[in-house]
DNA sequence: TCTTTACTAAGAACAATTATCCTTGAACTG
DNA sequence: CAGTTCAAGGATAATTGTTCTTAGTAAAGA
């Protein structure tokens, strides 16, 4: 396992290679991806980067999300009702498991689904390129209330 | 199998026992959707049911989905960027193919899901109540331009 | 018939995201 | 270290899919 600062080099220098600038505020919108297990909203992470940059708008944190996204180092966890998520630490297709009421995103363990994807592609003639699968719950915290 | 008209028949009853009314649109949004395999759009079913209802409002066309939605006779297939679809044929959880050029959806034939639910749900501790699974990708026809 | 309630059409409101436009500052040059 | 340049940031308007509100209509019930 990757530590968290040597992902963040890594990230640093790809953004470098690909002629991003590094400036303060992505910095800072990078650390809040790379220390949240919380699977943090657009808004989550704009309220976390005001609070050391309380200039920032909210556009510059959509702006550097879609790049993060574009260079694939985050992971977009899309909803219907427009409250995306993201997920920093594992920025690849995976699993998700979400309570219906605090809306808590956690990474269930779960075997590996290839041997679906490609039983889907065989049987479709499809190329299958990712995809995304979510359940939905109630979480132990809340089933007690 | 169940034939369509049975089905819009169970429906209409089930309508009038919970004491909603049966309106020309209803049932002329209804029938787009159980003549449907193509997963259509709310859009699409606008322009449909303004075929033969000019009148009919978007509004109206959400609600309807809303309701149908409600009483578990269509399925909401939701994705991020607000251009839902939906499945009158198969009103409960199954996994989707979706192409990512033309936006064909399919139902791919799939070994059942169950097992992955209850994997998670021992788990975790989480107590699941639906799914979502979709896989994007090139359809065959897509893929030969 | 009179009353009550559900429903529809139209358009306003809403909320997340994207575009615009001007200003700023990161990175490169010498 | 300047000086230069163009990508990036800030502020805010526009967009877009969806939901809400309102006022009018039609059906059901007394
Ligand atoms: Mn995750
Ligand atoms: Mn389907
Ligand atoms: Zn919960
Ligand atoms: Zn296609």
């Amino acid at each position: 396992m990757k530590s968290s600062q040597q992902r963040l080099d890594d990230i640093i220098a790809k953004l470098r290679l690909n002629k991003f600038r590094i400036t303060p505020q992505r910095l800072a919108i990078l650390k809040v991806f790379l220390n949240s297990t919380e699977h943090p909203s657009v808004e989550r992470v704009y309220k976390q980067v005001r609070a050391d940059f309380p200039t920032t708008s909210l556009a510059t944190v959509y702006k550097t999300v879609h790049l993060l996204k574009e260079i694939g180092e985050i992971l977009e966890i899309g909803f219907a009702d427009g409250r995306n998520r993201y997920d920093g630490l594992k920025p690849y297709p995976h699993p998700h498991l979400i309570c219906m009421k605090c809306k808590a995103i956690i990474d269930p363990k779960l075997s590996n689904l290839d041997h679906l994807t490609s039983e889907v592609e065989q049987a479709s003639g499809y190329q299958i390129l990712s995809h995304q699968l979510e359940f939905f719950g109630i979480c132990p915290a809340c089933q007690k209330k």
